[in-house]
DNA sequence: ACTCTTGATTGACAATTGTCAAGCGATCTC
DNA sequence: GAGATCGCTTGACAATTGTCAATCAAGAGT
């Protein structure tokens, strides 16, 4: 029954079909539920070849693993927290091997729930940090119509690895959706020179479309320890000192909460061009994307002020908010 | 680090939360990529517990697995088929293990192509036959918003694990979608009882909407051998005499083609309810699914008749389909 | 014509995963 | 309350899968 062996080279095999042997050791595989060994049959190649393309398919996308996000949303502890947060939904990942960081992994997970949750012609406020990057980079390819990604706080230098606006135009790519970017920066040196550029066309319309969002993406952070917007140059201590003493614990698109969960505003909301928390508890479906013990009292202070609908963490966490008492 | 291992039912379990450690392991076995053994350690369970896990995770469609049927497409043999019949698209599955018939293999493909190429407020028609109700129940549950799903072909007595309803009920359970059927036989007993169905006013509605359809799902059937359309009791052999002598030697959507793909007209046609071919061709996708040497020559047909803008079949038939000669 | 480099392929071995009969405990029946 | 039954769990073994260093083919450079 076998074919004789040949390798891949000696067939005919213009380049553009490459592909064949890895979709079809694929099919085979993960729909027909051959073994290995009977695909490397099938296909005339080793076992081992095959291992490889599958490997390849995988990393190429050309099959999808998935756990669906409304099943985790269905473990316990994350019913709990919706219930004592009155979220929408909530999703929280089991603790696991420490190989990633947390952020990746909540990204995963986000990532997977964005898709289930995102509907056609919705626009998404997309805010920028180390979870959310992540979870732009998880995301799945899937054509959704008529979705527009724009990103709600102004940009900061950005590093090599990371610039703000990778969230929004990874998000926009992989959905097929429009990109519209702010062409801000976060924090302007003074009042009055944010108020020229909030006076600019471009930036009015697109706040004007900001403002239209039916779903918002952030993520958040500490201010105690050394987080993204810290180590991005995007604030500096001196900055964020006022604030500080007057209580505040966390930061959501650039701005600050105390550990009730209400705004601390200061000086610097002047200079800053983005989304006010006012502005975000507008929108109709908030996601928030953030987990890890260290950030505990912060996403507490989001849910407590009421900002998120829809949150995504970790087991620990998840159980720390859950027995939290208020 | 391993929890003391509990057993889950000592565990104050709540039924409704039972599927908590089903979910876990998917996660952590198929997202974090954790061996089958640590999961077991985390869980505090058994590894082979962790497999019974994962299989019911997979069954119960928490994990996904699928194959992007648009690299399916990307295929040598599917290009080839595409360009020589003028298809918009076309998917070859390979020739895998003969444990699956050959209909429930090409259902799964597509359903996965379905899926794919389906897009909000479509109106879907669907024929009935075994292959399309293998490919309703291969579906992956997906949100479609505002697909509605019609029968266009009237209904057969049906057996038990058979009814023509089913494929179109399947169909829109899963991608969330309205669900129109047709209350009426496919074929009735005089012309004129057809004509007095067809002026009911249901009926005239549903009409209506059927030839509003954006997309429409198919299969063939040869008019030699064992059809479902045989089998059914829907057609007897005494009244497929006649058509069979004019040359008919293919089946779709209950109407009548030879060798060509022209149309077989007969006495019968004003007896059937449900779209005639002219109507099916006004469609504008048309997707066949159809496989199995037996079934060569009745594909050859619809493809020569240009009833199909998208083809979904197997290989050996495939490669029979490109060497043909015209 | 020879050698080097690159990338795909392979066989042999190690690790992981699937199977299955036996075990255990909860619940039901008489 | 003994015994039967059902569903879930487990340990041990068998089968499958992943790894990796060695090999091979083909093209580039000298």
């Amino acid at each position: 029954m076998a074919q004789p062996r040949v390798k891949r080279s000696e067939l005919s095999t213009p380049p553009e079909f490459a592909g064949d042997p890895i979709v079809w050791a694929a099919w085979l595989y993960y729909e027909e539920r051959m073994t290995q060994e009977e695909v490397a049959e099938r296909l005339g190649v080793s076992r081992a070849s095959v291992v490889n393309f599958l490997q390849e398919a995988r990393d190429r996308n050309i099959v999808t693993i998935a756990v669906a996000s409304r099943h985790l949303q269905s473990v316990q502890i994350a019913r709990e927290l919706s219930r004592r947060y009155e979220l929408n939904s909530c999703v929280v990942i089991p603790q696991g091997s420490d190989e990633l960081p947390i952020y990746e992994r909540i990204g995963r997970a986000g990532a997977r729930l964005l898709l289930d949750i995102l509907e056609p012609n919705d626009v998404l406020g997309v805010s920028w940090g180390r979870t959310v990057l992540s979870l732009s980079a998880e995301l799945a390819e899937a054509k959704m119509p008529g979705v527009t990604v724009v990103q709600i706080a102004g940009s900061a230098i950005g590093t090599k690895e990371f610039s703000p606006e990778l969230c929004t135009t990874n998000i926009a790519y992989r959905i097929g959706g429009r990109c519209v970017n702010l062409h801000a920066p976060g924090i302007v040196s003074r009042p009055d020179v944010k108020k020229l550029f909030m006076q600019e066309t471009s930036l009015v319309e697109q706040f004007r479309l900001i403002r239209s969002c039916t779903k918002v993406l952030f993520g958040v952070a500490n201010l105690s320890d050394a987080s993204t917007a810290l180590r991005s140059g995007y604030m500096t201590p001196e900055k964020i000192k006022p604030y500080v003493k007057r209580g505040a614990i966390a930061v959501m698109s650039g701005r600050f909460l105390d550990a009730e969960g209400h705004p601390v505003l200061g000086a610097l909301d002047e200079q800053m061009i983005g989304l006010t928390l006012d502005e975000i508890a507008q929108i109709p479906e908030r996601i928030c994307v953030a987990g890890g013990v260290e950030k505990i009292p912060a996403i507490r202070s989001v849910l407590r002020g009421g900002y998120a609908t829809i949150l995504v963490t970790d087991e620990p966490t998840a159980r720390a908010l859950v027995d939290a008492d208020d």
